[in-house]
DNA sequence: TATAGTATCGTAAACGTTTACGGAAATTAA
DNA sequence: TTAATTTCCGTAAACGTTTACGATACTATA
């Protein structure tokens, strides 16, 4: 590896001029520059960040935290992906690597991060799965890292965040299948601890009041957001003495199975029950009747927590000056054909 | 954040000595040794990485290279996931952090690989979605870099990979499908160039061949590795001449539009053609009737790189010594419905 | 011409570690 | 008691950068 004090050496001018010369600071001549540049390139020089880290104590990267179990909150399609390709697009503008970091199934999420943070190989983080509490969270606001969480937390909010408009999707849900005649609807849940669920169950209730429908509990279904869950779900609502109308399926991921059930009683979903799912994945279309869901760009969503963190972060701000550093993230519902049953004349 | 020379103020002895206890050197008294544990972990100290690995040109920690755009060939988040899930638990033994360095769809692999190499962030690196000729390899090759690459290349094999055993499962395939009395067996490749469609054709050909069954080019499918490409490829299927009576779905992905584009003339995959797909994902249980499909735990898979990987490093030789290098990994069939159909009389 | 200002560069310290080396004290051997 | 050995610890250099500071030479101003 060529250091800068091989080319100082070959160029036979100090390491101080080279540095300058490399990192484009005034005082240097542009003759003496352009020949550092060249024999840079020749030799094949390139920074050591260690070196480079230790004098500034900065790295030039960020960090996303995310969980590497296998089935974190039914995202089985591409979510990190296409999150990771949006947030490589704005870093990479403030030359910036995006270092993903995966917290093993077996570790401890809050002792990851403070091994994470401690190792300082990044200048910001972006973290992943907030959890309703989430002890990573008060570590983080303890620490000086600049950080921006997807999805918010009650454990404190004087941090950036960015959070989907689970109220949204409840709200508009709810409001379709009311508008439709549906009085009595369901709602399904993943059985885990995140904070999605809260806030999706507060908005169905919050909606269902607005419409004057009295909430029931027993409408409110959870299950493992998988293909089981949504079987079991079906199962569980064909069971009940008074049958809901229509569901919205928190996690889609849920529909195959739901529609399977379904199908063995002979029943269409669309027509015999309205069915509303949550997040338009690769998935969502293949269904038969197609699945109503919510549309969302995860590139997008990349690029918005990328540019929410730089704008928290002293030396990108000038850049982000009028950003909004915290935001509920809209989306868009996408018609299909599984709400297309209205104010059924013989509810299920 | 609390330094060596803090910790060695506190005590009131040299950082020399703070260095070697924390490092477990043997010239170190025990008591000593003790009251400086104890000290660090009381202010929270954490060694700093910059200054490690600048003195030590060594960063504890193994890179893996992931291509962060969407459709990578089908491997889905789960497909990384589960993969990362294994490596960390290898790694971990060894005190190794996983970074997971996507490159972006915006740039070069080859200059991504060189950037990240040049960073001196990793110890290691394990490389994914290998082409078949990729100059990600050759550069890596030159490097001295330790790396391990999971999926074959003919960039240059002196290096350890390890592959699916893509040969197996279209043998095994083509052998299940030429014993239950097909002729006319059909294979859907994926469009794109990774190394992965040659070798299943290679098997596919050779498979034929030793069943004495001419190979028909027109038998050789081709379509994006997602639903709208089964589809696209049962379409072409259904307007063959002499349609085949067996298809080998190389990216299971395909298998949804194969299903619906049959439902949409009224025939029945596993009745009127018998498939097998490959690779279980979470999809595959979901089909109806079931997908026949080859089974992989993601998590070994993960494991066997890591260690395959760690058995070039000289610092961790000594765990692995009876490891192989490189292999080919296999993976069993899981029995569905979908390949049910036996020596059709009426070959649709 | 003398002075002030500017452009350019070299020097050296600092970031936080690890580690080779040597020295002092304690222990053992004679 | 002395010499030899062992145990323990401090010193200082080194890793590759960046950057404050000062030095030099040149240019412009009076």
């Amino acid at each position: 590896m060529v250091s800068i004090k091989d080319l100082a050496k070959h160029l036979d001018i100090s390491i101080g001029t080279v540095s300058r010369a490399l990192n484009d600071k005034p005082d240097v001549n542009k003759q003496t520059r352009a020949k550092v540049l060249q024999a840079a390139d020749n030799l094949g020089y390139v920074a050591n960040q260690s070196g480079r880290s230790l004098r500034q104590g900065t790295t030039n990267a960020i960090g996303f935290l995310i969980e590497s179990g296998a089935d974190t909150e039914g995202n089985s399609d591409n979510f990190f992906m296409g999150v990771i390709d949006g947030l490589q697009s704005e870093l990479s503008k403030h030359k910036l690597d995006l270092l993903v970091l995966p917290c093993s199934t077996d570790e401890d999420p809050e002792n990851y991060v403070k091994r994470m943070v401690a190792r300082q190989l990044v200048d910001g983080m972006i973290i992943s799965a907030t959890h309703t509490i989430d002890k990573r969270i008060d570590f983080l606001s303890k620490s000086k890292l600049p950080f921006v969480a997807l999805g918010q937390s009650e454990t404190g909010k004087n941090h950036p965040w960015i959070d989907l408009d689970f109220e949204g999707v409840a709200r508009v849900s709810i409001d379709r299948f009311v508008k439709n005649g549906h009085q009595r609807i369901a709602i399904a849940l993943s059985a885990n601890q995140l904070n999605l669920g809260s806030i999706f169950l507060k908005s169905y209730k919050d909606s269902l009041k607005r419409h004057d429908i009295e909430f029931a509990p027993e409408l409110v279904l959870q299950a493992n957001s998988n293909d089981k869950g949504g079987y079991a779900i079906a199962d569980e609502l064909l069971n009940l003495n008074d049958r809901p109308t229509a569901i919205l399926l928190v996690h889609e991921l849920m529909a195959h199975g739901l529609y399977r059930r379904f199908a063995e009683d002979g029943l269409v979903v669309g027509r015999d029950l309205a069915v509303i799912g949550f997040r338009n994945s690769a998935q969502a279309r293949m269904f038969s009747p197609s699945l109503t869901s919510f549309k969302l760009s995860l590139r997008d969503l990349g690029i918005a927590l990328a540019a929410s963190l730089l704008s928290t972060m002293p030396a990108y701000q000038k850049h982000y000056s009028g950003k909004m550093l915290s935001q509920i993230w809209p989306m868009e519902i996408v018609d299909g054909e599984s709400d297309a049953v209205k104010i059924p004349k013989n509810p299920i």
